[in-house]
DNA sequence: ATGATATGCAGCTATTTGACTGCAAATATA
DNA sequence: TATATTTGCAGTCAAATAGCTGCATATCAT
């Protein structure tokens, strides 16, 4: 496990991504992110760990609990990457629109 | 190597969005792309057929030579599962604008 | 026809991954 | 104080990954 600070091998794995929309919508402890889960609570809380390690969770302290909430700016790296080839589709997207105005107006 | 269809598996490897990226500019035949690394032809060759395998290149022959393409419709996959945090990310941006322009009005 | 080039496929290997279990530490509750 | 709960960490293991080499096939050039 050890080193895996890579944001694009974070959501490689589909149970990390499931962490991430899970926690779109609020704040959770690992152990009531675990219970949405089929895994053993530790498999789960590594899950957390990677996702922390390459910050794409930040946590807070209540108590014994933890609350593991999401950094959605670190996502932007993703959407950066992505970025050159929205263009190129977009690009595709219009040229089609281009041929379609060009039909309709025959 | 075998089995991996997935999106996200196909850009966890750094190689691979090496070679998605290079594909922006213009479709590569492989040799022409593992020119560009230090790796093996046959490895960097293994790394397009993952990439072809989810559909994330598309290819035609031309001869003996084959030339890859990007298919960048594919990788709106990946948008589409960062759209959710961006709006999350958006939100919080703006809520800074507010305060900024909340305190400019004092 | 012969040799060179472009490519894919099969097989081998070291490393990484993701799952599990067991245990220890810290905090809450009775 | 004794017990239960929440969490993290260490160790084990099977499967997957990414690299390599060797070889077969197809096409081009001489």
């Amino acid at each position: 496990m050890e080193v895996r600070r890579d944001v694009f091998q974070a959501i490689a794995d589909p149970t990390r991504r499931a962490i991430l929309t899970m926690l779109t919508l609020q704040a959770l402890t690992p152990g009531a992110i675990a219970a949405n889960f089929n895994s053993s609570r530790q498999t789960i809380s590594k899950h957390i760990q990677i996702l922390a390690e390459c910050e794409l969770l930040r946590h807070h302290y209540s108590g014994r609990e933890i609350y593991y909430q999401l950094n959605p700016v670190k996502m932007k790296e993703i959407a950066d990457f992505i970025e050159p080839f929205k263009a190129i589709w977009d690009t595709r997207l219009n040229q089609l629109d281009e041929i379609l105005n060009q039909l309709k107006n025959k």
